[in-house]
RNA sequence: GGGCCUGUAGCUCAGCUGGUCAGAGCGCCGCGCUUACACCGCGGAGGUCGCCGGUUCGAAACCGGCCGGGCCCACCA
């Protein structure tokens, strides 16, 4: 026989060596497949494939903390509809999944667990046992915590995320995902580490890292520092107050304020420089009230002059504005808020009054939200409380995970540039982002509305005790004041390090914390300086660079929209600055999954499913088919209702398949497909391989899915059902019909393959050697030879004079075995030619065994006239 | 305030660069156990394509405005 595709696999013989059961069904198809694939290693990436000839991809780590939802089957389905394509398309796929361990949700997750919390000051403990395992979210508080060391506490980490990861693995495999299960990575692993901070001391070499004290964003309740890129800005109900301050001569001058407890933080009022009413008073001082602090009036143009009062009160620090301020204005620094959001304990030596002393040495400690309950009564008292306050709903900046509003603390962090003080940088990176497909294009513009509005460098240092470490120390002078300037770098052949035990060369473990000696650097990275080298990790870069250089840069970045700004954006800049060029070269970006009411699914409204449940439900190619069907970037409603068209289709296809094979031997040879109708079926299944190929190469899956799905139907419900009698029969009509009806099931269980994996796999394995996961993407040209000049439409216009026999008997209500015993069919002109071509089959599919006459019409449709029914007939 | 996406049958969505586009599936109604399939098949009823203007011979599709939904950024006096 004569192979219908030009594959790279060998030419299989007849099939027809296998069973078609007697009765199909989708019951354990994810079982049975998921155990023969691992079993052949189906998955398995072959490393000796050069550079071009694989296909990688650079799967997003899950967070293995947290919990499971239909929006993680979503996305990752997605990508795995692309890497099956491409893995048929003759492609080594290398597709990788990792876990990530790191960051915050997994830090609280390890305390509450095992009732510890990491203190990097402490040695490690060998034997450590923790107190206890299990533990909710609610069972320890922070003074039950027993403290251990962060290598204890990376331990207990890895411990509780094997069940995590266990998990997800299930899952996935459920789903069917086509990872290669030999590489998975862990983003705290050691190689992890070791790549982080060996990436981490080439940015340090080139002048790309550099740590600076400064004031900027920080969390009070989990007292760290904040990346412009983990805010959110939320409401936050607030009230305007309006303080008098006391100018030359007892003048007042009204400011107004939401935020009295920073009055002893004030080092300037500023207004306008254009703003008439505040003229006079530039250059001149006027003394805060209550506290009775001199400060100067001063001009900025950053003042607007119809907000508040129009002159500001400057505070170190109430918002960023004063950061501007204190920056261009060279304001001193009077800072009273404290790294756990409450006012400093020691009275600040700028309050010179007894009053403001006294005043003061009441807020210390105190939360601000008890601090301006004080300093308001002490207005109102002292009459500098012009009137009640005014509430009002503003927007303040929140840390993403938490849950007070930022303050602004001065502090010694690192930083990666990134372009945000740097035009060069931000142009090249911008270029970069400009070279990258994105899928949907529109994405594009969310990445150049992120880069060009970046107002600093990226914030990498985390105060954290779980996380990767900086691999630097610091040398200690004679007294013991660490020298921040001159870093001990650790070498990367020590990698990964963690200098608060382990010891830097040419130092001795007793020189630790001692004059002369050296101490620690005691932060963490952030975890978007681990995650932004995702394809460092999983490529092999430092342990394997053989490996890496057969599959970066990567081909595909598939992630949701919400972290462009994060993880695209930190992993486009860490390759940059590395390697000089993008990541990957596509980035496929998946849309959301809303509930119902059109809102994000939330685990907290309680109309969650649990995605296994799903799976177990419905099956997994129905859940695919979900998912498939939704075009990247767009949101997608979840409607549990929506699983039953997949699974009608993953059964069509067994029972379809059925048909197909039913008649022995399958021979596949198209110079057999004599018959018009059959050559006709072929030609259009030609055309739907074409265009879901080309859909497929610009990553819409879903358009390729739904030319297929659109076929199929049509192939099932009328050609199958015109071609049924003559399939059964014998001669060149039977074999006509057999082969096309091999050929047209060959190539659709292809099509279907990527979306579809169990059924199909179950099918293929009826019939062929091997699995359709491995076979070739069908091409269009042999099926086009096959179809000769047939034109598609004989099987749609045959397709509507069978319906039109069908609405005759659907009218009579009647069995569709009930024999026509004559019938005329007005056919437009434009479809009679058609309709003669297939007249036999439909005259055997609608059981028209009387006259049949044909007349011209000038209608749009087919429609059936003058029948006169018989008696239900079977056939055969 | 700026930007991106979005508003088509009860529901979930297709409708590609303006001219059989008014569609599919689910749900609903009616009929039918038909040797692939009752986890099914066949037939049918459902929409002034958010609203108002404009461009055009012609708009669901293009332009402008408005209204509604989602997301991102800016805005803390």
């Amino acid at each position: 026989m004569t192979d219908l595709n030009a594959a790279p696999e060998p030419a299989h013989p007849t099939a027809g060596t296998r069973q078609v059961p007697d009765r199909v069904s989708l019951d354990g198809v994810e079982e049975r497949w998921n155990a023969a694939w691992t079993a052949q290693d189906l998955y398995g990436f072959d490393r000796t494939k050069t550079r071009e000839q694989v296909y990688s991809i650079d799967t997003p780590p899950p967070t293995v903390s947290g919990s499971l939802h239909v929006g993680h089957v979503f996305s990752y389905t997605h990508t795995d509809v692309v890497a099956r394509y491409r893995r048929m398309q003759g492609a080594e796929v290398f597709y990788p999944m990792g876990w990530d361990d790191n960051g915050l949700p997994t830090e609280r997750r390890v305390q509450n667990y095992f009732g510890v919390r990491c203190d990097p000051s402490l040695p490690y403990e060998p034997d450590f046992t923790p107190p206890f395992e299990g533990g909710d979210n609610k069972s320890s508080k922070a003074g039950d915590q027993v403290p251990i060391s962060r290598r204890n506490f990376v331990e207990l980490c890895e411990r509780l995320t094997v069940d995590d990861e266990r998990q997800f693995e299930t899952l996935w495999r459920r789903l069917g995902l086509s990872v290669d299960w030999s590489k998975t990575y862990q983003t705290i692993s050691g190689d992890a580490r070791a790549v982080a901070q060996q990436a981490f001391l080439r940015n340090l070499a080139r002048g790309e890292a550099y740590q600076a004290e400064a004031p900027g964003l920080w969390d009070v309740t989990f007292q760290t520092a904040v990346a412009q890129a983990e805010l959110e800005a939320r409401d936050y109900p607030g009230a305007y107050h309006r303080v008098a301050f006391h100018g030359v001569g007892g003048t007042k001058v009204y400011i107004e304020t939401t935020r009295p407890e920073l009055l002893p933080a004030c080092v300037a009022l500023i207004a306008h420089p254009d703003d008439e009413r505040y003229q006079h008073l530039f250059g001149t001082t006027v003394t805060s009230p209550l506290f009775g602090v001199e400060v100067p009036v001063l001009a900025h143009p950053g003042a607007e002059r119809d907000k508040g009062a129009g002159i500001a009160m400057c505070c170190t620090f109430g918002d960023l504005t004063d950061v501007q301020w204190w920056r261009e204005l060279q304001l001193p620094t009077r800072s009273v808020i404290g790294r756990n959001g409450r006012l400093l304990s020691e009275t600040p030596d700028w309050l010179s009054t007894d009053a403001g002393q006294a005043l003061y040495g009441e807020l210390a400690g105190k939360t601000t939200f008890s601090a301006r309950e004080l300093v308001v009564a002490g207005l109102r008292e002292s009459g500098d409380l012009d009137g009640e306050p005014v509430k009002t709903q503003r927007k303040a900046n929140f840390y993403e995970k938490g849950d007070k509003p930022l303050e602004i603390v001065t502090s010694r962090q690192w930083y990666i540039r990134n372009g945000g003080r740097d035009a060069a940088l931000r142009d090249e990176l911008l270029a970069r982002g400009a070279e990258l497909d994105f899928h949907p294009e529109f994405m594009a513009v969310r990445y150049e509305n992120w880069v060009g509005g970046l107002n600093g460098d990226w914030l990498i240092s985390r105060q954290r005790f779980f996380g990767v470490p900086f691999p630097v120390w610091y040398p200690l002078d004679a007294d013991g004041e660490p020298d921040h300037e001159n870093p001990i770098v650790a070498s990367e052949d020590q990698l990964p390090i963690d200098p608060s035990s382990d010891v830097p060369v040419g130092y001795t473990a007793d020189q630790r914390g001692v004059p002369g000696g050296f101490v620690a650097d005691p932060d963490i990275m952030d975890t978007w300086a681990t995650s932004s080298l995702t394809p460092q990790i999983a490529g092999g870069w430092r342990s394997d660079p053989d490996l890496f250089e057969r599959v970066f840069p990567m081909n595909l970045r598939p992630q949701g929209q919400d972290i462009i700004r994060t993880w695209l954006f930190s992993t486009v800049v860490r390759s940059h600055q590395e390697h000089g060029c993008l990541p990957w070269s596509d980035a496929a970006i998946s849309g959301w999954i809303l509930d119902p009411d059109r809102k994000k699914m939330s685990k907290s409204k309680g109309n969650v499913v649990t995605p296994m449940d799903l799976l177990v439900e419905h099956g997994s190619d129905a859940v695919r088919y979900w998912a498939a069907s939704a075009r990247l970037g767009t949101d997608a409603a979840f409607e549990v209702g929506q699983m039953k068209i997949g699974r009608r289709l993953a059964i069509k296809v067994l029972n379809a398949s059925k048909f197909a094979l039913s008649f022995g031997t399958v021979e596949l040879d198209p110079a057999l497909v004599t018959v018009p109708l059959d050559r006709a079926m072929l030609a259009g299944l030609a055309d739907v391989v074409d265009r879901a190929t080309a859909s497929l190469e610009a990553y819409d899956h879903t358009r390729a899915l739904e030319l297929s799905e659109t076929f199929f139907w049509t192939f099932c419900d009328d050609y199958l059902e015109l071609v049924k009698d003559r399939a059964y029969g014998e001669g060149a009509g039977a074999d006509s019909a057999r082969a096309a009806l091999g050929i047209a099931l060959d190539t659709l269980l292809r099509l279907f393959a990527p979306v579809l994996p169990f059924a199909t796999e179950e099918v293929w394995s009826w019939w062929r050697e091997g699995s359709v996961h491995r076979a070739a993407w069908p091409v269009a040209e042999p099926l086009r030879a096959a179809a000769a000049d047939a034109s598609p439409t004989v099987v749609s216009a045959a397709g509507a004079a069978l319906a039109a026999l069908r609405k005759v008997k659907s009218e009579a209500k009647v069995s569709m075995r009930t024999e026509i015993l004559a019938v005329t069919l007005d056919v437009p002109a434009a479809l009679r030619g058609d309709v003669e071509l297939a007249l036999d089959d439909v005259r055997s599919a609608g059981r028209a065994t009387g006259t049949l006459d044909l007349a011209t019409s000038d209608g749009e449709s087919v429609v059936a006239r003058d029948a006169s029914l018989g008696e239900p007939v079977t056939r055969g």
